[in-house]
DNA sequence: GTCTATAGCTGGATAGAC
DNA sequence: GTCTATCCAGCTATAGAC
C-alpha cells in the first residue's frame, strides 16, 4: 500500500479538521459562557461559519456534546494513566488524587460535562464513555493495591476527593484553598483505613502506576 | 387595637395565600422536572391560573426563585437549629452532619437551589439569604466548640460532608449508600483533627502541595 | 459544502378588555 | 385581578439556491 495520501484520505482529513475546529470553538465557548449556554448560533459565529454548516459535520447539538465528551474522556484517561513516581501508598495515592483534582479544577466546564451530567437531554454514547470507564476502573485498582479495599473506604475516598473538587470550583475558583488539602485528605483516608484493619498486609513493593 | 381582621388584613392574607399557592406549585414542578426546567407557562397551568396572573404576584421569574430560596433557607435554618441530644463530640457532630445530609438528599432540587447556585441569571436577595448565613455560622461554631478549630479541618469537613451529599444524590438517588457513611466520616475527621493538633505535620517524604 | 432564508417552537413578559 | 391575545427574543433544525 502506498503511504501517499489518497483522495479519500484528504477528504477524510479535511473533514476531521473541520470537525475538530468546531469542537475547539465549542470548548472556548463553554469555558467562557458555561456548559449550558452553548448555542449553535454562537458556535457557528465563533467558528467562522454559519449554523447550517455545522449540520454538515454534526447531526445535532447533542452529537457535538458527545464529541466533546469523547475528547474529555480521552484526556481524562490519558492524564490518569501517566506513570506516577513515588514510594509508598501515601505518595502514590496523593499524587494520583492531586492529578485528578487538578484535572477537574483546571477546566470546570469539562468537569461538569464529564462527571456532573447537567446537560438537559444529553447522554454520552457508549463509545465516548468507554475511556472514562477504563480510567475509573484503574483508579479503583490503584486504591485496592495500596490498601483501600473496603467498599466503604472507597466510597469515602470518592466522596472526599470529589468534595474537594466541588468546594474548590464553587467557592474558590482559580484558587487552591481545597486543592491544598489533597495531601492531608489522603493521609487522613489512609490512616482511617489502616486503623480499621490493624492486620494490614503491605502492598507489593513495585511502584504500580497504570494499566492495571 | 382590635384583633378582628381589617379589610387590609384579608387583602394581605389573600395575597399571601395566592403567592404561597404559586410557590407550592413551583416546588412540585421543580421536584418533578428539575430546577432549571421551571417555566412560567407550566407553572401557571399547574397552579390553575394563566401566565399574566403570575405577574400580579411576582415581578419576574427570578423573584419566584427568590421566594423559593427564602423558603428553603428558612427550612434549612429551622432544621439545623433544632436541639441535638448527644454526649461527646462524636455523637453531637455526627447527629448534626446526618441532619444536614438528610436535609440535602431529601429534596435534591432544594439542595441545588440553596447550595449549588446553578440557576442561570439568579442571585438570591440578601433577605432570602440571611437565614442560610445564620445556619452556616452556627454550624461553624458547633464545629469549633467540639474541637474542629483549624481552618484546614473545617474545610476538610465541609468538603467531605458535601461530597457525601453529592455522591448520594448523583450516584444512588433515594438510597443510603453514602448517607450511611456519615458516622464513619465524622469519626475519621475527629480522629484526624485530634491527631494533628497543634500543628499539621507533613507526612513522610511527600511533595507538599502548594497549599498554605 | 456553504450559503440565505425561514420554519417551527418555546421562552419571558406585556397590552388592554372585562 | 384575571383573562385573551400578542410581542419579541432566543433556540434547533431544515429547504433550497449556488
Amino acid at each position: 500500500m502506498s503511504n501517499l495520501p489518497q483522495p479519500n484520505d484528504w477528504r477524510e482529513g479535511r473533514r476531521r479538521a473541520a470537525r475538530d475546529a468546531i469542537v475547539r470553538a465549542a470548548w472556548i465557548l463553554v469555558d467562557e459562557e458555561g456548559l449550558a449556554a452553548l448555542s449553535l448560533r454562537d458556535l457557528a459565529r465563533r467558528a467562522g461559519i454559519t449554523t447550517p454548516t455545522i449540520y454538515a459535520y454534526f447531526e445535532s447539538k447533542n452529537s457535538i456534546y458527545d464529541a466533546m465528551f469523547g475528547q474529555a474522556a480521552t484526556q481524562f484517561a490519558d492524564t490518569m494513566a501517566a506513570p506516577i513516581d513515588g514510594n509508598g501508598p501515601h505518595e502514590i495515592l496523593a499524587a494520583h488524587a492531586l492529578r485528578f483534582v487538578e484535572f477537574c479544577t483546571s477546566d470546570p466546564a469539562r468537569y461538569q460535562l464529564l462527571f456532573q451530567r447537567t446537560v438537559p437531554g444529553f447522554e454520552p454514547t457508549p463509545e465516548s464513555f468507554a475511556p472514562a470507564i477504563r480510567a475509573l476502573a484503574s483508579t479503583r485498582e490503584l486504591l485496592a493495591s495500596h490498601g483501600i479495599t473496603d467498599e466503604r473506604h472507597v466510597d469515602l475516598s470518592t466522596a472526599l476527593i470529589t468534595g474537594l473538587v466541588d468546594q474548590q470550583v464553587s467557592n474558590d475558583p482559580g484558587g487552591d484553598r481545597w486543592i491544598g488539602l489533597v495531601d492531608e485528605s489522603v493521609a487522613m483516608l489512609l490512616a482511617h483505613a489502616q486503623s480499621e484493619r490493624p492486620a494490614w498486609k503491605p502492598p507489593p513493593r513495585t511502584t504500580r502506576s497504570k494499566g492495571l
